[in-house]
DNA sequence: ATCTTAAATGAAAACGGTTACATGCTTTTT
DNA sequence: AAAAAGCATGTAACCGTTTTCATTTAAGAT
């Protein structure tokens, strides 16, 4: 592999000279620019961008921890994220975490040993451990999506709580007062704040809130399976069944239809995240649609400006929602 | 940041020792060998990788271009490389290049610009041109799913034309002579190749083929429900329909159920890939598995043998599909 | 006690760039 | 015409490791 010297000696100008014609052309005359650039094409010359990362001390990468890309939703976020990322000319490194923190703490090293600049985590979990935190304090992190709202690091997130809030509210409108939920993992602050919505809706409506209204999930369409199975065999079944994602919804509404059940005339369905599946279940599921992939793309804007000193207090971003309504709510 | 030489300076010894205690502990006497690790603690040392990898010339980096990380089926196949690749200590750079080979061209550049060892390819087209092929020859590629077999390559592929040909025969089994095709793009070696294994059957069966059983499509949900219409509004429709892969099924079926056909009274309509959600659509989708995280796996193990000088001639593997028969079809 | 051999350690070069500083040449100013 | 300033280029240090080679130290053999 030809290096910068073997463009020198065949141009027969010192390595300063070529390199500056690479990074600086406007600093050269331009006859020794002819001729330098001349001996690039003759020997091949290809920049090794490890020795200039390591030079320059930036690797313009950026580790990003994802609980799993088989999540259509967060497929949509990376796209986004790799968008951005291009066009500010980092590289996303994707890790596959399976929620586990042991990947995510191995991932995450590569902030500290030098290998990434930043890290963007959508799981409400500090990757980083105290053999990590580097002298100057912070490692550069921004949180998205599912988020812990400490103030240490900038977060992207929607409003959960309100959005949990209007998809509810759209179910008591249409009549509806036995409405179920289907949450995600307890651990989840995302469960937590939904959860908190759908409660504020039902104290607004004074519909007493019933415990044995909630159901276990984790987000997979098996759980909204055997959730939907268990809400079938119910002898007081709700006529609402509201899903923390889109996934467990239409695992939900398959066990119903297997239980004869119609959707919506005998239980309505409704999701959140508005995968591009749900416009072709049946019936097309009523969602609240994020903004994946500008998720992504303020997540690495605001850590590129993390890593450029542009932000001093850790910023807070409320990304927008939409209820979409479908036909999988109706009339109780 | 601590470097080696404030560990050597702590230590007492020469950083030579420190680099040996670190990589080679046999090699230093246990006495230095606990002075150096208790150093390593003291300041708080963490190897700088970018260092590493400048200095050895392996950056243990892999590029994976991949058409689109919002395809299910894709998501499965990254998810068994990024444990492959964890195993053998190498890393992923995931780049979704939407099967625009300028972006692939991007991303294969950091192969020979030594930000990457190899690059795995999803896509049967070679992201390399001639500027970036180096004076050894070929850079390494291994090439998985939707391949070239130009033998140039390691290969990972399934036996399309056997698996079309098999699920073709099932329909055929069940009754059925007039079978549309909802295809994929027809640059796609996977078209072409899944139709090749359709006419194998009907002409096995001997079925007169008919151009007009053909549709386009493009393996998105958005197609399959177009083509679907278009089916539905037919004089003489087929009484089933082999789709290319799951979403186009799944697109397709609820075009069917718009138009108050009965999957699979009316209509059978089979899949190719048995992506998550096929289980969980109404009716289950019959449908071809791949084994996607095997095929991943695969690819990275080829790759990093290829890298280690492992293989001489391009190895080709073919990796078993499996037919699973749900409820989507039925007897014609 | 002396010589040979092996093991442990250190000094310094190397990887491939970037860049501060020095040098030489040309042009402008007086 | 001499001095000052500006521009183009070269020299060499530097980034943080690994590794070769030389040197010192310890151990074993006679």
């Amino acid at each position: 592999m030809a290096n910068i010297r073997d463009v020198a000696d065949s141009a027969g100008v010192s390595v300063a000279t070529v390199s500056r014609t690479l990074q600086q052309p406007e600093r050269v005359s331009p006859k020794t620019r002819n001729k330098v650039m001349a001996a690039v094409q003759a020997v091949g010359y290809k920049p090794n961008l490890m020795a200039v990362k390591f030079r320059s001390g930036k690797t313009h990468n950026l580790v990003v921890l994802v609980p799993t890309v088989a999540n259509v939703f967060f497929a949509r976020v990376i796209s986004g994220m790799q968008e951005a990322a291009a066009e500010l000319g980092y590289s996303i490194l994707l890790a596959n975490t399976l929620g586990n923190s042991e990947i995510e703490s191995h991932y995450a090293k590569m902030v500290s040993t030098s290998q990434a600049d930043g890290l963007i985590q959508l799981r409400a979990f500090n990757p980083f451990d105290t053999s990590m935190i580097n002298d100057n304090g912070l490692l550069p992190m921004v949180n998205a999506c599912e988020v812990i709202d400490d103030g240490q690091y900038p977060v992207v997130s929607l409003d959960n709580r309100a959005a949990a809030k209007a998809m509810t509210e759209h179910l008591i409108s249409l009549g509806h007062t036995r409405i179920a939920m289907i949450k995600g993992p307890n651990s989840s602050p995302l469960t937590q704040e939904r959860l908190a919505g759908y409660k504020d809706a039902l104290e607004q409506a004074n519909i007493t809130f019933d415990e044995g209204m909630l159901f276990p999930g984790d987000f997979t369409l098996q759980a909204g399976y055997n959730a939907g199975e268990t809400i079938s065999r119910l002898q007081k079944r709700p006529s609402a069944v509201f899903c923390e994602n889109d996934e467990t919804a239409i695992g939900a509404m398959q066990a119903f239809k297997q239980a004869n059940l119609h959707v919506p005339n005998d239980i309505s369905v409704a999701g959140f995240d508005d995968i591009a599946f749900s416009a072709f279940v049946d019936p097309p599921l009523t969602t609240i649609a994020q903004p994946a992939e500008e998720f992504g793309r303020t997540a690495v804007t605001l850590l590129v400006d993390l890593l450029n000193g542009k932000v001093r207090k850790a910023p807070k971003v409320i990304m927008p929602f939409e209820l979409i309504v479908r036909e999988s709510t109706g009339k109780a």
